[in-house]
DNA sequence: ATGTGACTTCTAGTCCGTA
DNA sequence: TTACGGACTAGAAGTCACA
């Protein structure tokens, strides 16, 4: 079946709060590690922004995960 | 360790040609299926697009696998 | 069937501020 | 510390033509 944008968006928004509040830092600080602007990264975790596969792996490289595993949508069967 | 972004774009491209190829469809089929452009598909394929997550899910979702599973790199052992 | 160039439009992404 | 706004610039994405 077919994902759509807002449920990818809203598993990309889960996976950095929960990622990041493990490593207990701040959004600000996401922001400066992954080099992307604070403000743009709110709106990504508020399922606003559309991000490019390089904005995914700077988010990923900074929370040392694959941009992959940033998109893993809340585990479903086959 | 940090991925690259070009060894993103590597990985997304053979993935997409994979799965293609698998399912014995042209570039310009699978354009048409995800509702993007010929020529940008093109450039997808050719690591010159840095595509958004939008783009990525017409793509998975015309190819019938996650936005994840595009991104895959070759497999690696941790 | 695909690659590529030239061009346009729209949005990704930045930078600044305020609450 | 985060949400949210406006104004701006860079680059994603669409269209068309041609090799």
């Amino acid at each position: 079946m077919k994902i759509t944008l807002p449920a990818l968006k809203i598993a990309l928004s889960t996976n950095i709060k929960r990622l990041r509040k493990e490593q207990g830092i701040s959004q600000e600080k996401l922001a400066l590690k992954a080099d992307i602007d604070r403000s743009y990264m709110s709106e990504v975790e508020r399922c606003l922004a559309n991000p490019s596969i390089e904005a995914l792996l700077k988010i990923g490289n900074a929370l040392e995960v694959t941009p992959c595993e940033l998109l893993q949508l809340g585990k479903k069967r086959s």
